[in-house]
DNA sequence: CTGAAAGCGCTTACAG
DNA sequence: CTGAAAGCGCTTACAG
C-alpha cells in the first residue's frame, strides 16, 4: 500500500553549502558567491570552490536561495486558457530550453491572476512569460506589479502595453503577403478574403500583408472581396453562406484555421469540391488543420521557436544580461497543402518539400 | 524601456506571520498552528486569528513555509512529452482545481528526471502527478525516491509499479465493448481488429473488451479478424493496405486513433469509402479525430476529467486524508460520427447528442 | 578579495 | 492549549 506518511522530514541528508564551505575551506558567504558567478572572487579560489562543489556534488537548494532574496530557477507561463491544444508547442519550445537551461516551468492560466501575483510576491518565479487574451484588461494589475518589482517579463505576440514591453511576435505581414504570392502562381482571379475583427492587430497585419501581395503581383484589386468575420469557425461558415451563394471566388484565404475550416465544411455541405471548384487557405496552422479534407494550406506560426527564443530571452534578462532589441519578430512558413489545389498524397506532410522550392 | 533592475528587494512590505501575531494577539506559532488546521488551537483562538488574517490580507508565504518543512502547495505534473497536444485536457482538468484549491503546478517533461529529483529533495512540490512513458524503467529511481521520502504519487493510467500504488485509469474494457455492441447493431458482419503491440495493458484490455461486447451480441468470431500493429498511423496504413488488398470486411476497429487514421488514409488512396464501402473506428478521441474526414468514431478518453481527479486525490493525500482506494476507474464514452456509419451534418459535435439515446 | 552576522518567513519539538 | 527558541539553507550589506 501507498503511505502517506507527511511531514515527517525524512532529511536523506542533502549537502548544503555548510558542507561545500568545510571542503573547500571558505565560508558560507564565498561559497555563495561562487555559485552567483560574483566576479569579485579570486579565480583561484573559484577554481577550488567549484571542485569542491563537484565532489560533493552539491545542488543550491533555490528554496532557502528564494528566500533570501535570490533566485528560484523557475518562470511562469501564463497562458489565455489549457483547454485547447494550441499552445502545446510553444510549451515545449519553453520546456526544452528549461531543460537545457536547468529551470523549472510554472503554469498558469488566466483565471488565477490572483495567485500569479502570489507567485510574484513570494519570489516563487524569477519572471514571467505572458500569452495574453484578447482582452487586455486583465493585465493591467499584474503589469503595474512586474514594472515597479522589477521583474522581467515577455509577450508572446504583441503586448498589451506599449512602453517597449519585451515581445516575440510573428511576421504576420510576411506571411499573409507569401500567401498572396502563392495564390497568384495559382492563377485565382477573384479571391474572397475573410479577416477577423477590425480592431484585431493580427487580423489587421495579415489583411495588410495579404493585399500587399496581391499588389505587388499585379493583382486587380477589384477582385478582391473582403468581408469582416471573428476568428470563429461559425463565423466562417457563415459567411462563406452568404457571400458564396451569391458570388464565385477561385479562392478563400481566411485570417485565420477555425474560419478556414468553416469555410470548407460550407463547401462539403454545399457538394462544392475543394480545391477542385475553389480553394481555401488559412492562417496559423492550428493543430487540426493538416487533418482537415483536404490539408489546409496556412501559414505555420512557428510556435515551438516563438517558446525557445522567449525562454532563452528570459533567461538572459533573469540573468541580468542586457538585450539590445526589445522585440523580437519571427519569420512564418507557407504550408502548402491539397486545399489551395498543391498535389500531395494522403501523407501530406511527407511530401510537402517536392512543390515549388 | 523594460528595466531589468534585478536582485534588489524591493519589498512592498508584505504582511508577514509576525504582523498577524501582533494583531491578534498571539504568538508566531499560533498563527501557523491556525494556518495549518492544529486541532490543537482552541476553537475561540482560532476564531480570532482567522479574523486577524481576513482583516489583514495576509496569505502565507509558501517559500518560507517550504523551507521550513513545511507544504508549497505546488504539485509537480510529469509528462512523456509535450510534443503533441494530447495532454491539454488533462492539464486543464488538473490546472481547473489547482486554481480553486489554490494550488500551483510545475510542469515536468520525462527529459528532466534529474530535475524532478531537484524537485522533490528541495521540497518546491507536495507531490507528483505521474503520466508514464511507455518504458517505465525511466520512472525507477524516481519512484524510489517518492517511496522512501513518502511524497504523495498519482499514475495516470497502470503504473509501472505494482504495489498499490495510487492510479486513475480509464476503462479500456468498457470502452471497447461499447463499440462492440456499436458495430453489431450496425449489422457488420466481418470485422477487422488492430491491436497494438501484445504487450501494451491498454491494447490488451480494448481488445479483451471488444471481444467480449462482440461475444454478447453472439457475433460469429471466425468473421473476427485481428492483427497487431504498433499504434503507430504508418502502421495503421500499412496493416489496412496488406489486408484489405486480399480480404473484404465491413469494420475496422484499430485499437487507437492514430492507426484509425492511417487505415483512413488507405482508404481514400484507394477510393474506398468511409463508411459507405468499409467503417472505421478507433478509439482516444485524439485531438485530431473530430477533424479528420470522415470525423472518426471513437472512445473518448475522458482526459479532462481524469486530470481533475487526480489533482483533487492529489490534494487529499497532501492533506493527510486517508484515502479508501488506491485505483480508480473512469468511465469512457463513445462518440460516434460519420466513420462508422452514423449520420450527421458537418458540425459533427453539435448533433452528437442526437443519435440513439 | 573574504568572513561574521543578521535576516528572509515560516514550522515544530519542547516546555509549561 | 500556547509561547520561546532553534532551525530550515541560503544571500548580502557591512567591515576589514
Amino acid at each position: 500500500m501507498l503511505q502517506y506518511v507527511i511531514g515527517y522530514n525524512m532529511n536523506i541528508d542533502r549537502i548544503t553549502i555548510e558542507d561545500v564551505a568545510r571542503r573547500a575551506g571558505y565560508s558560507r558567504a564565498t561559497i555563495s558567491r561562487v555559485i552567483n558567478n560574483d566576479r569579485r572572487v579570486k579565480p583561484s579560489t573559484m577554481k577550488r570552490v567549484r571542485a569542491a562543489i563537484d565532489e560533493l556534488g552539491y545542488v543550491p537548494n533555490v528554496i532557502a536561495s528564494a528566500l533570501s532574496g535570490g533566485k528560484t530557477r523557475t518562470v511562469g507561463i501564463l497562458l489565455p486558457d489549457l483547454s485547447s491544444p494550441y499552445y502545446s508547442n510553444l510549451l515545449e519550445g519553453i520546456d526544452r530550453v528549461a531543460i537545457e537551461r536547468n529551470y523549472h516551468i510554472v503554469l498558469k492560466t488566466k483565471h488565477s491572476t490572483r495567485s500569479v501575483l502570489e507567485l510574484l510576491e513570494t519570489r516563487q518565479v524569477d519572471g514571467l512569460i505572458i500569452r495574453h487574451s484578447r482582452d487586455p484588461e486583465d493585465d493591467l494589475s499584474l503589469l503595474n506589479r512586474l514594472q515597479s518589482q522589477g521583474i522581467p517579463f515577455i509577450f508572446i505576440g504583441k503586448p498589451s502595453i506599449d512602453d517597449g514591453a519585451y515581445a516575440i511576435m510573428v511576421d504576420n505581414v510576411g506571411g499573409a503577403r507569401e500567401m498572396a504570392h502563392h495564390f497568384v502562381e495559382h492563377g485565382f482571379r477573384t479571391i474572397l478574403f475573410i479577416s477577423g475583427r477590425s480592431e484585431n492587430l493580427d487580423s489587421r497585419d495579415r489583411g495588410y500583408g495579404f493585399r500587399l501581395g496581391l499588389a505587388e503581383r499585379h493583382f486587380d484589386m477589384n477582385n478582391l472581396h473582403t468581408l469582416e468575420g471573428d476568428f470563429s469557425r461559425e463565423c466562417g461558415y457563415e459567411i462563406a453562406g452568404r457571400f458564396l451563394a451569391e458570388h464565385r471566388v477561385d479562392a478563400v484565404f481566411a485570417a485565420n484555421d477555425r474560419m478556414a475550416l468553416g469555410v470548407l465544411l460550407y463547401c462539403h455541405e454545399q457538394g462544392m469540391r475543394v480545391p477542385d471548384d475553389i480553394a481555401v487557405a488559412g492562417f496559423d496552422d492550428a493543430f487540426f488543420s493538416e487533418y482537415l479534407w483536404p490539408p489546409l494550406t496556412t501559414v505555420r506560426q512557428p510556435m515551438h521557436e516563438i517558446g525557445t527564443v522567449a525562454m532563452e530571452n528570459m533567461i538572459l534578462a533573469i540573468e541580468g544580461t542586457k538585450v539590445s532589441t526589445s522585440r523580437i519578430i519571427l519569420p512564418t512558413k507557407l504550408m502548402k497543402r491539397k486545399s489551395c489545389g498543391c498535389s500531395f498524397d494522403h501523407f501530406g506532410a511527407r511530401l510537402q518539400d517536392q512543390s515549388h522550392q
